[in-house]
DNA sequence: TATGAATGAGCCTTCATTCAT
DNA sequence: AATGAATGAAGGCTCATTCAT
């Protein structure tokens, strides 16, 4: 018995089709995705997706952390050059890191993370187990402004204002990058400066 | 046969069930709405909703508006006061307006109103007449960041930052009210300070 | 709105989709019975069947009671002659009445009470309201033999051997009806000598 | 190769899991048993059981055959002391004897013999096969009965009796044992006393 | 023989919508 | 206008059985 190997097939094609329902939801939406639907997309049956996952629920949790994994893995890459000490040049880098998140990410993608999220406000154990997720993962994005605003409450702000811009875009709200970028600029100054003092 | 009255109250009726549509999705959310609950809360019969409206779909939208509508009166009542023409008034005004709307408003209920945009994502004719009362009205919101930073990028960023926070706190993040607030004044002000240029 | 008439129907309906959901079960058995057969039988569609009973269990629970009540009339029926004061007379009568109702009731159908009783046994909330039922109806029809007997032991097994006749006949042995009326006389009068004492 | 050891390995596994699956039934019943967690039970795949059944239903079988035999070996065991010639003796033997096994013997157990004959009552086949062994085995067991009231009938109708209490002592029926033993006896005396003339 | 992934038929249940009254 | 019974399509989930390894 093979087993070790076994495990890891399993598990990797959990992963494969928690990436394949993200795509479907991402077309679809949560409410019109059906287990058919992934099903189909992976090339299964039905009843095959019911050995990788107990239900639908469980299936969308883990196609919700494939994705905050991936808009983590999104934000770390682009980020990994290094962290500025002047505030000038950190302003500038993050400014431009998120302008161009912002426009290059799928914002449809990043949207649905809250469109999970929001659907699962009225199921208890759904909710619990998603916002942990979302703390978790969200936590490491924002620790970079954390440290550099000094305060958690502004890296808050900041993502908030981040998501938020997602949202309008992927509901069709169109806005300028280069204005975007420059705003986004002025407000990180904004809120270092405290922390000369 | 006095129709102008009768022609009123179906106005006022529609009105009605939209409230209460509106209610009881911030209790049970879109996905777990349904007709029949619509119906048992407004003391009518499924089928009478239907003379009402045409479908589901068309009661959601009517509710989004009544949604929409009540955000915008709530922003509107509290900043009817005036508009401040010194800068640092004025950011002063609109960092205690919006903190305590977002103290206020329930956070559940804005919320509802992204989750309805966003399960309408995946259907292209909801999406269409959705996003635009959506623009609409947050139009007549932003108009006056828009005159105050003369700049709609700046406006919708501003707006975009309270919508996520909305999020957050929908969602079960924490944070303080005095730090938002001192944060949201910073941010206002560094906003407007090229005005003065 | 004339609800009185509509309440009478609506009970009338559940009454007789008890009745076809009890013909379908000594059919089919209780395993095998799906919504869509006493859909079918009724001339109903799947739906409406839940406009009548709320789920599955529920339609059982209905019709087992229709099944009970349809034992316990089956039992007053024939015993309604008159309570006799003579021993010997009254287990002639009696003996006489369960050889007969062994006869002619449906031993299948007795049969199925059994059947639905054991198959809820591992389903606490049938089983609950299944032998609250059962030992309602039960208790009636004991009524009679725990006033004979003087003793609510020997009318229970009494009845207790009857039911056991009625299972061994549904699953094909066979006997002599002539041998068993008299085997039952013979132990009514051993049962009820007691009380001369 | 020694084949004849691994026919007997394969009886001896069959037994082992018809015995596994008798303990399974008697917990979840027939309906909730399934495939897994017999094999789960016996540490076995799901696919493995399928080397040694045909199919769930001849599974079904092997496990009514093993609790038949279970049933004949308990009556046999605590009846081997001997057969009495008194007739007085007999009763007393006899009523202390049942009186006992429905004290002792899993109501739940025998119940399930039941449950499973029923179930099959609308399974042409299995109902077959099922019965055949069922007469088979309380043919035995009736046999001592037989010579004692020298009586088939009889004999079936005071097991009758006995299956019937044990279905509602199962159901959750309440007698007391003392009574039912006296009652016992005096049944079996009444029944016996033909034979003297 | 053993395994366990894959299958697919089948079932219960929900719900928007219609329509006769 | 109001009613509410009827509809039927659709979806989640289960499970006996098969089969390649």
């Amino acid at each position: 018995m093979n087993t070790g190997v076994k495990v890891l097939d399993k598990q990797e094609r959990k992963k494969y089709i928690s990436e394949k329902t993200l795509e479907l939801i991402s077309e679809k939406g949560l409410t019109n995705l059906t287990m058919e639907d992934v099903a189909f997309s992976c090339n299964l049956s039905k009843g095959s997706i019911y050995n990788y996952f107990k239900n639908k629920n469980s299936l969308i949790v883990s196609a919700f952390s494939a994705l905050l994994e991936k808009v983590q893995n999104f934000f770390e890459e682009n980020e990994s050059v290094l962290s500025q000490d002047c505030a000038e040049a950190s302003a500038d880098f993050y400014a431009n890191l998120y302008s161009e998140i912002l426009n290059t990410f799928p914002s449809k993608e990043l949207m649905r993370l809250f469109e999970i999220l929001m659907n699962s406000t009225h199921d208890q154990s759904m909710m619990k187990i998603l916002t942990q997720t979302f703390k978790e993962n969200y936590g490491k994005i924002l620790g970079k402004f954390e440290k550099l605003f000094n305060s958690k409450t502004k890296a808050f702000m900041l993502q908030a204002m981040f998501d938020g811009l997602v949202i309008y875009r992927a509901v069709g709200i169109e806005f300028s990058n280069e204005e975007i970028k420059n705003n986004f600029k002025k407000m990180i100054l904004s809120f270092t400066e405290d922390n000369k003092n």
